[in-house]
Formats: C-alpha cells, structure tokens, sequence
DNA sequence: TAATAAACTTGCATTTTGCAAGTTTAAATA
DNA sequence: TATTTAAACTTGCAAAATGCAAGTTTATTA
C-alpha cells in the first residue's frame, strides 16, 4: 500500500520545496509548530504569548490550517484544547532544526 | 574578531527560526534560492520561467531584497546579470535539503 | 540599423495580514 | 449555586503583500 500523501491542489507546483511552502510557508504556521516542538507549547493562549505576538484571528486561522492539513490534532474539551503534533507535523523537525542552524549562524 | 551578523530591525523577535522566516520567510524567496542551489539558475529569466511563475515585479523585489541582505550577489553587465549565492547563501543549503525531505516524503 | 529580448517599472485589483474590540461558554471562585 | 474569570474564538476594518497585465529601457543580435 503506498504511502499517503496530501492532494496537490492549491500547490504552484510539484516540486517538493514549493509544496512544502505552500503548507508551512506562510508568516506564521512554522513559528506555530516551532512554539509545539521545541518549547512543548499546546495551548491557544500559550502560542498566543510567543515572543512574536500573533493575533488572535490569524492564530486561530493557522491553527485550524495545521488541523486540516494534518500537522497537528488536539485533545481535551473545546475550551481548554491541548494541541500536539502528529507524526508528520514531528517530520518537520529536520527543518526547524536546519533553520535553527542557519539563525543562529548568521542572525540573532 | 566576531563574527559578522545581519541586524536585527524589522524582526519580529531574537529567536533564530522567527529572524531566518523574516529573512526568507516570503512566498518567493526560497524558490529563488532554490532555483540556484538546485536548479543552477543564475538570471532573472531564468527564475522567471519557473514552473511557479512568480510575476516580473515580485520577482525584481526579491532579487533586490536578497541582494540587500547578502544572500546574493552578481556579476555581469546590468542587462546581462549573473547571480549567484554568496557563503551565507550557500548556508541555507541544509534548510533547502530538509524541506526536499520533508515535501518528497508527505507531498507531490 | 532594425528587431529582439533581458531586465525592469507602473497601475490597479485581489489576497493576506494586522489591530482593536467584541462574543461565547467552560471552569474557577465566592 | 451565582458570579467572575479567562480561554477560545469572531468580527470589522485598515494596512501591507501579492498578482496581473501592460508598458519602458537599453544591450545584444540579426
């Protein structure tokens, strides 16, 4: 059985660097999954305190982007969700830790 | 001597993944770099004719923006211009790696 | 010297993001 | 149990980014 994979619609192409773009790319989502991975972060209002200051329609917005994408689901009730990552929202581990990489090298 | 790094106006905050995505967090840019890391472009035509088509005044904004950043540079006359990635281009490399791995594994 | 084309530029429509304020309702507290 | 609190949204509008179509400039090619 093959592999599942995302639909491509709404993708510029089929290059896998501009499909992951067309995911991830946009101003918020990574730092969203950034929040999740690195600093274990679950909650609405605790992404909502990040250093960057999203706002509350976009957070919720990109929150319900990643559940439909499948990078992340939740638990608990409606009003106290934890959210986690699902196994292909972990995947993005290697590129948040290359993007680290580069940040920490060159910027600060 | 220190190493040299890029200023910190206009980030959105000190952490190195939020600094890189507002250094090449844009719709555009990694395409870019992508198209001459991998694809060995080096025009403005070049990048132009992608498979992404991205629009002549977006695409000029991005060279110059990349330009003014250091993550590339050219040589060549001004209507025969040759980009090319500088070290600190170069160094997104691995990020670039990461998300071929990440899109070859989840998207098409 | 005329045609071509590479590298932009401009104007305007559309989409995305930002901001401030509100609403809803579960959970905590009195 | 009634009230307060706050987490999780929602809304409306302003600002910024992007998209699109067409035009301009000036080396290079024919």
């Amino acid at each position: 059985m093959a592999k599942q994979k995302i639909a491509n619609t709404d993708m510029r192409s089929n290059c896998p660097v501009a499909c992951t773009l067309d995911l991830v790319g946009d101003k918020w989502s990574l730092l969203i999954i950034r929040d999740m991975l690195i600093f274990e972060k679950t909650t609405y209002n605790e992404f909502l305190n990040s250093s960057e200051k999203i706002s509350t329609n976009i957070l919720n917005d990109r929150l319900i982007m990643l559940l439909n994408k499948g990078l992340i689901t939740y638990t608990g009730t409606a009003k106290r969700k934890k959210y986690k990552l699902t196994k292909m929202g972990l995947d993005l581990k290697p590129v948040l830790e290359s993007i680290v990489g580069f940040g920490m090298k060159y910027l600060r």
